[in-house]
DNA sequence: GTTCCTTTGAAGTAA
DNA sequence: TTACTTCAAAGGAAC
């Protein structure tokens, strides 16, 4: 699958996000019935999420109250209004979008993923007064009201971070161009700068006309690194609102631990002595730059407050499995939007730091996993099986759900266990189990596109036979099927929407195809 | 207290 | 070139 490299894309600009030979039909469609449709997909996305949450629960309720229509919706919904749809001009290279609520002022990402973003239209599925499937415009300003952070509901009022006077922008090193870009983001920087910075490389003078005091609790992300420096208030993601304590405290935990395993993944021994614990400090210390966030992951961010506070939901896992659906539904402009803002970070991200490289980030995070061609057969199922065996209490050898190959609840894991041990009960066999029609429908297509070893789990994520892999089959995102049709209807087995398996599916409903930089669109037609 | 889960995309490594 | 892995965010669940 061809990679929209950093620089290709740089290169190739809007070109590639601005990709307007394929036609977009979906766009005729009335947004009534658009609406209407999608929130029927939603309802069925949240039932199956819901089924899928219900069922994972051995008896207890999951979700209590959770799953039920909560009569008491936020005020922020209630204040919604649709947005006017915006033009979006993909065309141009570092220019800010086009904002429909004036001039080049996007809102950042990180700031909207902050706010809970409330859907356009009437909120009545599962939301409270709401509809859950389609979401607003990706690009859609969002107005103060809805700086209500599900975390920050106290109302906590947020002020920039980093007002810079004048429109002027602290960007030394950036183009002109860039630093006109940046300025119009002057939100908090994605790329937050640790109060705890250390002397990292920083391209930032120090005579930056922001107070450290002034960044200090925003600036967490790219913590260390930026030390002094900062201010930057980056980019349109880079700059993301000041984090609550919350955040500051998961993230410096998450960080702390990171860098813990990071400066520990040489060495398991814990240092014994008080030089090694400085030494060891001193390493903890070191700047951990993070990756540049990419299109999916600012839609995420941006939307997640959103979901929430519609679902009810607080589980990311499937919050993000919702995000992810939604991503595909995204329109393709909408996918764009994205795309380019994360595509504008990369290149923000490569000029702060010159020469970083996600390399340097490999062994950051969890325990750096064995790579999937070093790992044992049962490794490769085991741990699954081992959740699943220990999530059912079940106690069977060598069984995995071949048909759907799920490594969550799995009715037919349970089914075949119960015929194996003829006494298993299924907790989970609903009707709409996630893991029944669908993946049926899955095992059609892995069978017939995969010839691995049906005994083993596909349990990762970028398994080629996985069930991304599976799903991305048809899914533009990851991996444009051939054209014509581009995006075949119901291609994708995992989409709930997916006529394979829930047979209700328009062409329009389809997840559109995003925007692949450096990608051809062909024209369909 | 730590790791997992779950998503997509970018970028890295290995063959 | 292809296949695969890691990391990015998030926070509850599981260990």
């Amino acid at each position: 699958m061809p990679h929209a490299h950093s620089s290709s894309a740089a290169s190739s600009g809007g070109d590639d996000l601005g990709s307007t030979d394929e036609v977009k039909v979906f766009k005729d469609e009335g947004d009534g019935e658009d609406e209407k449709r999608s929130s029927e997909n939603l309802l069925e996305e949240k039932s199956s999420l819901i089924d899928w949450t219900e069922s994972e629960e051995k008896s207890g309720e999951p979700y209590p109250g959770k799953l039920s229509v909560k009569s008491d919706l936020s005020p922020v919904f209630g204040k919604f209004e649709p947005h006017p749809a915006a033009s979006f001009n993909m065309g141009y290279l570092m220019a800010p979008y086009p904002y429909p609520n004036g001039g080049a002022h996007p809102l950042p990402v990180s700031m909207t993923g902050k706010m809970g973003l409330p859907a356009g239209g009437s909120l009545s599925l599962f939301c409270p007064g709401g509809e859950l499937g389609q979401p607003p415009p990706a690009h859609m300003g969002i107005p103060p009201p809805y700086q209500l952070d599900s975390k920050l509901a106290a109302g906590l009022a947020r002020t920039p971070m980093y007002p810079f006077p004048g429109g002027t922008y602290p960007y030394p090193m950036l183009s002109p161009e860039m630093s006109q870009v940046a300025a119009s983001w002057h939100t908090p920087s994605m790329y937050p700068i640790s109060s705890a910075a250390s002397g990292f490389r920083s391209p930032y003078p120090t005579s930056l006309p922001i107070s450290s005091s002034s960044l200090s609790s925003e600036l967490y992300r790219f913590s260390p690194t930026l030390g002094g420096g900062l201010g930057l208030g980056l980019g349109p993601a880079l700059v993301p609102p000041p984090p609550s304590k919350s955040d500051l405290d998961s993230h410096h935990s998450r960080y702390a631990r990171s860098l813990e395993k990071g400066s520990n993944s040489s060495s398991s021994d814990k240092p014994s002595d008080s030089s090694a614990n400085s030494n060891n400090k001193e390493q903890n210390k070191k700047p951990h730059i993070k990756k540049p966030l990419n299109a999916f992951m600012l839609y995420m961010k941006e939307m997640r407050a959103k979901v929430v506070a519609e679902c009810t939901l607080k589980e990311s896992a499937a919050i993000n499995q919702i995000l992810g659906r939604r991503w595909h539904s995204l329109s393709r402009e909408e996918q764009a939007k994205y795309y380019e803002k994360a595509r504008q970070e990369r290149q923000l991200h490569m000029q702060l730091y010159p020469g970083w490289s996600a390399r340097d980030n490999y062994g950051y995070g969890s325990k750096k996993k064995k790579r999937k061609k070093d790992r044992s057969p049962a490794e490769l199922g085991g741990n699954n099986l081992k959740k699943c065996r220990a999530r059912y209490g079940l106690d069977q050898q060598n069984q995995w759900c071949k048909p759907c190959r799920r490594k969550k609840k799995c009715v037919r894991y349970m089914e075949a266990l119960a015929a194996a041990s003829g006494s298993v009960p299924l907790p989970m066999a609903t009707p709409q189990s996630p893991c029944s029609e669908e993946d049926v429908k899955l095992e059609e297509l892995s069978d017939a596109s995969s010839d691995g070893d049906a005994d083993t789990p596909l349990n990762s994520a970028s398994s080629p036979g996985g069930l991304s892999a599976l799903s991305s089959l048809a899914s533009p995102a990851s991996d444009p099927p051939p054209a014509p049709p581009r995006n075949p209807v119901g291609t994708n087995p995992r989409d709930a929407n997916n006529p394979l398996s829930v047979g209700q599916l328009t062409s329009q409903s389809w997840p559109r195809a995003p925007p692949r930089p450096g990608h051809e669109v062909i024209s369909v037609s």
